[in-house]
DNA sequence: CCCCTTTGTTTAATCGCTTGACTTGCAATG
DNA sequence: CATTGCAAGTCAAGCGATTAAACAAAGGGG
């Protein structure tokens, strides 16, 4: 029988349709004899209800969208890579698809994330790390099928699920200060806000320990926040401020591009500068010296966002901001500083 | 109006349920006068078809499946991305919306693949590059929708769409030969058919030349295809084989890690040794030397696959069996072969 | 002036499932 | 013994579109 319906099974087990449509949803007021039949003669036929006819009845298509910037090679950034498979994993586990968009120009001017809603296409989208400029996403505020992973907008009602950026930027400060350092450069990514709000909260602490603020000068890392752009700001900001003992940079991309900068200046990592980054991405424990930094759990991050709007679906939780701890690790390009 | 519906547009247009739904599909029987009256409507409400009366009448959902392997930090390789990429791009120009899915324990256990088609969640499958052992992917013999990208198995009838390895091997053998080389060495990944393929035709290649298969050896890459898989398998071929004066990488990161072996044993590359590997990835412009390669056009290879997939949706092909095109890119990695 | 096309629109059947309201049979209760 | 309560099912009304087939009006040819 090409194609089996629900009504093939029904006419089959002598039962009625709604019966059959109550087992597959595991509904408690069906006897365990007939329940057991019924999905015997499902595997037999390898029977799978039909996703549009059960969507149209039941109004939900049990699929979220994720979407990820439009940037050349996206994936190659682990970055991404890490959070999808944790949104993945969750979907799945809970019954939910997992459809792909890219934010290209096509689906913003389209509002295509909103059509997606409006057309049930799905239940609810996860926006992974937009930038500064992605200000159409006001759009969805108060809107709660809507989650923005690890980004938020400050004075909005976003819902949003972020690992710590201030607290990572806080262990840092206090990692590198507790070492001895007075004088400390900063390569911040500036074009998202917690690329600001990392920098901001460094500047903060450090000045609260008792450092000024010219104390820890800071250079732009640049849009990629790639180890090329680590290389040329580290270049930057030796030059302009030779008596930096600490460099510490906003992601560890840009922290390795400053290591390789002092190789190329044979200047010693961590005898004479100490570099560190945030993220953890497996290069960090790989390069040499290895790289001390704050570990950020993308993955655990993926299946959270995952996890938190789903309980949004089930009315469990009204909105989202939450903020995930992070931890520093120490490693072997940072030490004390040295005494001038 | 909460949600308007195909209907509420209608009655505000005074024309039935039918003309507003042959207007959506471009119907050339509607009057431009109605057309425009109802595309207003539409506009004015912000109207979206809902996916699942429109999936369930017309038994078509517009979306494919993207399934990728269940490879740890599967997106850090380029190759994924770029890809996916190119599917995503086709896909959206031509109305389709993109499902992605991890061939996990799951859903290979449970014949996800099978009930995406049977729930009509999507109209096709691709499958992007599996391995030697997946060889539940026979279950798509004779299946239409589905086609496997950048793989294939050898002795079936399913669909594929590759870039063309064996003369990938080709050109590398001969721009070695042409330069000299009469000892080879090869470090061959062997976890799929197209890796085979490659290695297979390599050493066909170069015997046609008058080598001898002895002067072709050949060391396993390992399942990753990793730089440092490379470093690895050019120690053993340069410790068994120290007479060989070129070596070949399945793709470019063995044959940076080959390069990165070199310079760990000062030998200088392509004065001592040239080395060569396939895909030209990024990194393969910016090694030093920078790497001599054949050139694969996996977004290309992402947008076709899409495309023919479309294509045996509307019946323009019954199949796909196609190989794409590559280029030698000649850059510094090799040179004339040193005589001895 | 009648019949036949053509063009534009409507009618109505369908797609395959969910779900609130209703039935039935039977054991327990007062 | 009539009543109530409950467990296990069934009924039937949607959900919101698509799409043959039917139909009405307008034009065209003889």
């Amino acid at each position: 029988m090409a194609k089996p319906t629900i009504k093939d099974i029904a006419k089959e087990c002598n039962v009625s349709l709604s019966t059959v449509s109550l087992v597959l949803n595991n509904n408690p007021r069906i006897s365990e004899k007939t329940r057991t039949k019924v999905l015997e003669a499902v595997a037999r036929h390898g029977y799978q209800p039909n996703v549009h006819a059960r969507g149209l009845a039941s109004r939900s298509s049990q699929a979220i969208s994720v979407v990820v910037p439009n940037v050349n090679h996206i994936f190659a950034d682990i970055y991404f890579g890490e959070i999808v498979s944790g949104i993945y994993e969750r979907a799945s586990d809970q019954g939910y698809k997992v459809l792909l968009d890219i934010a290209n120009k096509q689906f913003i001017q389209t509002k295509e994330y909103l059509s997606l809603l409006k057309s049930k296409r799905v239940d609810g989208l996860l926006f992974i790390a937009a930038s500064l400029k992605d200000d159409y996403l006001k759009d969805f505020v108060g809107e709660p099928c809507f989650i923005s992973v690890n980004h938020y907008f400050p004075d909005t009602e976003l819902n949003y699920i972020a690992v710590d950026y201030e607290d990572s930027a806080r262990q840092a400060a206090n990692h590198l200060m507790e070492l001895g350092h007075k004088k400390i450069g900063l390569i911040a990514g500036t074009n998202t806000y917690t690329g600001l709000a990392l920098r901001d909260a460094f500047i903060k602490e450090c000045v609260s320990h008792g450092l000024s603020e010219s104390d820890v000068p800071w250079v732009e890392g640049g849009d990629r926040w790639s180890q090329e752009e680590g290389y040329e700001a580290a270049g930057k900001l030796l030059k302009d401020h030779p008596d930096i003992t600490a460099v510490m940079g906003g992601n560890d991309r840009l922290a390795i591009g400053a290591m390789a900068y002092a190789a190329s200046q044979d200047i010693d990592v961590p005898g004479q500068l100490s570099v560190m980054g945030v993220d953890d991405i497996p290069a960090a424990r790989f390069s040499n010296p290895s790289l001390t930094t704050v570990q950020h759990r993308l993955y655990d991050l993926g299946v959270l966002a995952c996890e938190r709007l789903i309980n949004i679906f089930k009315g469990e939780i009204g909105q989202c901001h939450e903020v995930l701890p992070v931890d520093l690790v120490v490693r072997e390009s940072t030490g004390p500083a040295k005494t001038a």
